[in-house]
Formats: structure tokens, C-alpha cells, sequence
DNA sequence: CCGGCTTGTGTTATCGCTAACATCGGTTAA
DNA sequence: TTAACCGATGTTAGCGATAACACAAGCCGG
């Protein structure tokens, strides 16, 4: 008991013992058995961080995020991937839950009624993130996809882009947020009376690579769009480069842009315009919710919307 | 005692109580504490993984060797971030240890003299990667990075490069792995009577721009530079870029390499001449190791070195 | 000098599961 | 017929820590 006292700098423990313990630990080389201490106190320091990929830089950014603001709680994030499929979430979440752990992060707003009924029933913090345009089972901390593509077809068609086409992923793949962004875009589009002149999908391989080609395919098919909106930074880069090198003219006979604002790709020829996802901010707003680090006097889910920001670039004429 | 059976698969139970149980649980959203599991079991199905960073993309990728080839073992990998700092690293090790994990898969062989002493005390198998250049703890899966640096050194000199520039990150950082290419790299070159003319770090920001902002200037300072060598694929990148806008003759004048072989780079104008470092292997062989999966007479420590092989590009002469 | 307080340490009873063994009706083999 | 055996289920005793309380010694003020 006096040894579980000193390790948890829990209690009163003269300072000789406590040197003395300390000592002894080092020298057996002890480690507490967790497992046994959480048993116990009922208390575990872990969060079960969810996403759906880590190949995709813009949720290790958003870890980045919840790691450097859980650092000083005590609490440690515990990273599972989903891969993007449904029923493997679902047994993320639970293997997850039967850990037991102080709350949860888990990207995107939509799950299979099971994961649904099992974030809602477990009982810690539950906190979804990325994405708010929908019915969160507790909180949600990100940007409204819906709300970035209208705002990105309002910057596109306010700089006199008319003839406007987008390149994306194959949206069955469950890219909920790549959905709702097209979706907003296409209704501020409409609002314009424009709609968008062609549409060019891709799935799997190397994002820069793709992006070069589906920027080809669709040019040829098409040769009088004015304005490229891609789906992501990757295969925007990959058609910037490409229309470079063909040597259109950018953006003034063309522009492009993408969308999440990856540090990454500074450095390329020019900068692409795109929009910030306000990745970090998100994580780190989702790790305070679950450290209770937030100070409001809501009870139950609580909703943070983050503006996402139009960078301009080098790839959008100027107004 | 019966609903644990039924729940894990072990042991008798018939048709009908088994199908009692499985819809009572799921009519109560029943979750079972895998904490009280473990501690009564003495057994836990993760293991710990711990990476400098996940923002280098190339640990992601060995992160998904190791969870596809865990997939079917049952067992589950939790990640923990070291920031490439030792003290941090050390907490981790801790951290994990203390929830008994099935194993540990470390990235690099230098820790601390304090994480040595806990990896060879865990009891557990315990998997060094993405270096063999040194003694490990216990097993040691990846490339040898000074053979890495020789063999790319060798075929520089093979197309006929002589007056070679080395470009990387400050040193001290940590980056044990790019130290010994380089010294690799130097060792060999000096084989052949040759030596790095003039040599360029950075540290922080975006690969690609500091890439092209470091060929700059290294090229206005020794201009008669035919060859760069960089420590990562990012950052020749972002020198090949700069090379082709200044319209340099590459692979003619000046060749340039990077290393990683970075799938995400595929799309530049240009290949860039790399050498791949076998992560997805290394991943995949070092869970095997843990998952007792790899039929080997050895007990103890085993070490699997994988060949990097050389991606020549478009950025290297042909001999 | 005693009750009450503080301080340091020890005891006991969990926490929710599983290993190991016990039990019991019903076969099966000798 | 009887013992051995089997499949299905129940019982008991931990796993290694912590919460909560118990206890002993020293100190204080009235």
C-alpha cells in the first residue's frame, strides 16, 4: 500500500520510505501493473482515438493536435483505424470500449446503428470530429464541409470562373465529408445559376499521380473549363503540376484549387488555393472536451464549429 | 463462467445457451472488461508500438505492415509518439509496459540506457526496426543504412558524378538512421578517392520548400556541384523542382537522389532516384516475429535485414 | 493528563473476469 | 453391470492493484 502511495504520489509518505521505495523500484526494475491499478480505481488514462486511415496526413495532423494537449492532463491517446469500412469501426469502437477508457474520439458523424448505439450507451465522453453537418451521439468539434464547397464555389465563381469541373475520390467509399463539400459546392453553384461541367473520379494509387492523369482525362474531354476544384491538396498538386508543365496559363485561363491546406506542399511551383480544415485546432478542441478542460455549462454534447479559411494561392485570379 | 465461454469461443457450450447469451448481450449492449479479462487471464492482445513521429509518413507505412499482418492474430497494435526525444520515448516504454503488453515493436536501436533496461526486464519479445546497424535488445527487423548510403554512393560514382553535395536535417536531432547513410555514403566515397564537396542542413518547416530553398543555396555556393544527395525523398523533391525551373540538364549536368521511395512523390515531372527502405516488410516481418508467427529454430533475438534497393528514376544518369 | 488532531503506515475487501477443478446426467466400451 | 468418459455447466480462488478504513505514535491546547 505504502509502495502504490509513493508511485502515485498519492497520500502522506515520510520522506525516508519514499526514497527508500523508489529506490527499490529502480533496482527490481518494477513496473505497476495498470491493468490491476485500473481494475481498482475504476480509472484509465486512455482515450481511444478513431480514424479511418493513417495514410492520409490530415489525421496525423488532427492526432498531433490531441496528443500535445492531452500531454499535461495525464491522460495518453490510443490510436485505432477503421480503414474506412464500417464494420471494422464497429469493432474498433468495441474493442476499444471493453478497455474501458475516459472517452472517445472518433472521425466523422456517420456509423452503423451498432456503433451509434454503443458510443451513446458508453457511458465517458464520446466526441466526433471533422465534420458537424449532421446529429452528433454527444459532441462534435470540426468545419462544416457543406458550408467550405459553398464557400469555395462563391470565391470560384466571384473571380469570373464560369465553366467549373471537379475531380474527386469514388464517393461510395464512404468519403462522408468529400460528399457534403460536392454537395455544397454544387448548391452554391446552383444558386448561380451554373452546375458543374464535368466530373472526374479516381480510387486507389498514388494521389500526385492521379491527380496528373483524371487533370489530363478530363481536359481532353472537356477543353473549355475555366476552373478545376479537386477534392483533396494531392491530386490538385498533381493536376497544378500537370498544367504547368502543358503550359496553360494559371490561373488565368484556368484555375485550380483543393481543399485541407496540407503544409506538405509548400514549395511547389505555385501554391494551390485551397482551404484550411482547421485539423489541429479540432484536435486539440476534442482532447480539451474529453480533459473537461472546457469550461461551459452545458451538460451533455456541445458542438464546436471551426471557420475553415479560403488560402487563395497562386492558382485563383485575383478578384 | 458460461457467458465467458460463449463470448470467447472456448470451450463447450451448447447451441441453444450460446444463442441465449449472444442475444442477451446484445440486448444489453453488453461489453466485456477486458481489464478483469487480462488480469485474471495474464493475458493482453496488444502490442505496443512506439515512433518517433507520425508526421514523417514513413512510419504510417511500416504502422500498416505491422496492423495488416496483426489483422488475423488477434491481436492489436496501440501506437505511442516519442517526438524523437529520449526522455519522452522512455515514458512510453514505461507507459506501455505497464499494460503488459504482447509485445513491443521500437523504431531505431538507440534508446537510453534506462529503455534498454526495461526492454530486456519486459519479459516480452521485443522488435527493433528500420535499423540493424548496431546491437539490439532483442530482435531487429530493417534495412542497414550504412550499407544504404554505400550502395548509393556506388552508383553515383558508377554514372559518373564526381563533385557530390550531401543535403539533410541538422544531425543532432536524433535522426540516428540518416547519420549512418551519410557516414555510409562518406565511407564509400572515399573508396574511391572521393569526398561530399559541400553539404547543407535543415531543420522544421515544409520538406519541399526547404528543399528547393537548400538546393539554392548550395548551388549558388559551389556551382560546379553534378551531384545532390538528399536524406529524404521530400526534400529532393523540392530540389527538383527548383532544378527543372532553373532549367538545369538533369540527369545530364546534375543528378540528384533522395531516399525512402515514397510512393506519394509518384507524378512529379520526374522520378527522383531513390532507395526504398522496405517499410512495409519491415512492418509486416516484425509483427510476425511478435505474433510467433515466423518458424524459426532461434529463442531468442533474431535479425532480418532487408536489401534497399535502388530506384534509379530520371534523375541519375544511365551507366 | 486527556481528548482530539495530524501523520505515517497497515488491513481488508473489492474491481470483473478467467483457470482450474468439480459436478452431473447421459453414453459408451468392456 | 460397471467403470470410464464425455459434453455442458457450476464453484472457487485468485490476478495485482486501490479505496476506505483502522491503527499507532507524536503533538497540541485546555
Amino acid at each position: 500500500m505504502t509502495v502504490s502511495r509513493v508511485l502515485r504520489n498519492r497520500g502522506d509518505v515520510s520522506e525516508a520510505t519514499r526514497t527508500r521505495v523508489l529506490e527499490a523500484a529502480r533496482r527490481l526494475g518494477y513496473v505497476p501493473n495498470k491493468i490491476a491499478g485500473a481494475l481498482a480505481s475504476q480509472r484509465v488514462n486512455l482515450v481511444g482515438v478513431i480514424i479511418p486511415s493513417l495514410s492520409n496526413m490530415v489525421f496525423p495532423e488532427v492526432l498531433s493536435g490531441i496528443s500535445e494537449t492531452l500531454e499535461d492532463t495525464g491522460l495518453q491517446p490510443v490510436v485505432g483505424v477503421s480503414n474506412y469500412q464500417g464494420d471494422r469501426e464497429e469493432q474498433v469502437i468495441y474493442e476499444m470500449l471493453s478497455w474501458r477508457p475516459s472517452g472517445l474520439i472518433i472521425a466523422g458523424l456517420e456509423h452503423s446503428e451498432a456503433s451509434r448505439a454503443m458510443l451513446a450507451q458508453a457511458g465517458v465522453p464520446v466526441v466526433e470530429i471533422m465534420d458537424i453537418d449532421g446529429e452528433p451521439v454527444d459532441s462534435a468539434v470540426g468545419i462544416s464541409h457543406r458550408r467550405a464547397g459553398r464557400k469555395m464555389a462563391e470565391a470560384i465563381v466571384a473571380a469570373g470562373y464560369r465553366r467549373i469541373a471537379f475531380l474527386g475520390t469514388h464517393m461510395p467509399t464512404n468519403d462522408h465529408r468529400a460528399r457534403k463539400r460536392l454537395e455544397g459546392f454544387e448548391e452554391a453553384l446552383a444558386g448561380f445559376g451554373l452546375s458543374v461541367v464535368d466530373r472526374e473520379f479516381y480510387s486507389g494509387g498514388s494521389a500526385l499521380a492521379k491527380g496528373r492523369e483524371m487533370t489530363e482525362t478530363i481536359l481532353k474531354r472537356t477543353p473549355d473549363i475555366d476552373f478545376l476544384y479537386y477534392s483533396n491538396d494531392m491530386i490538385g498538386a498533381g493536376g497544378l503540376l500537370y498544367c504547368l508543365e502543358q503550359g496553360l496559363d494559371v490561373p488565368g485561363k484556368i484555375g485550380l484549387a483543393g481543399f485541407n491546406g496540407v503544409e506538405l506542399l509548400d514549395g511547389l511551383p505555385r501554391r494551390l488555393a485551397t482551404m484550411d480544415a482547421c485539423r489541429l485546432e479540432t484536435g486539440r478542441a476534442a482532447a480539451e472536451i474529453i480533459a473537461g478542460k472546457r469550461a461551459t455549462g452545458v451538460v451533455g454534447g456541445e458542438v464546436v464549429e471551426f471557420e475553415p479559411k479560403l488560402q487563395p494561392g497562386d492558382t485563383i485570379r485575383k478578384a
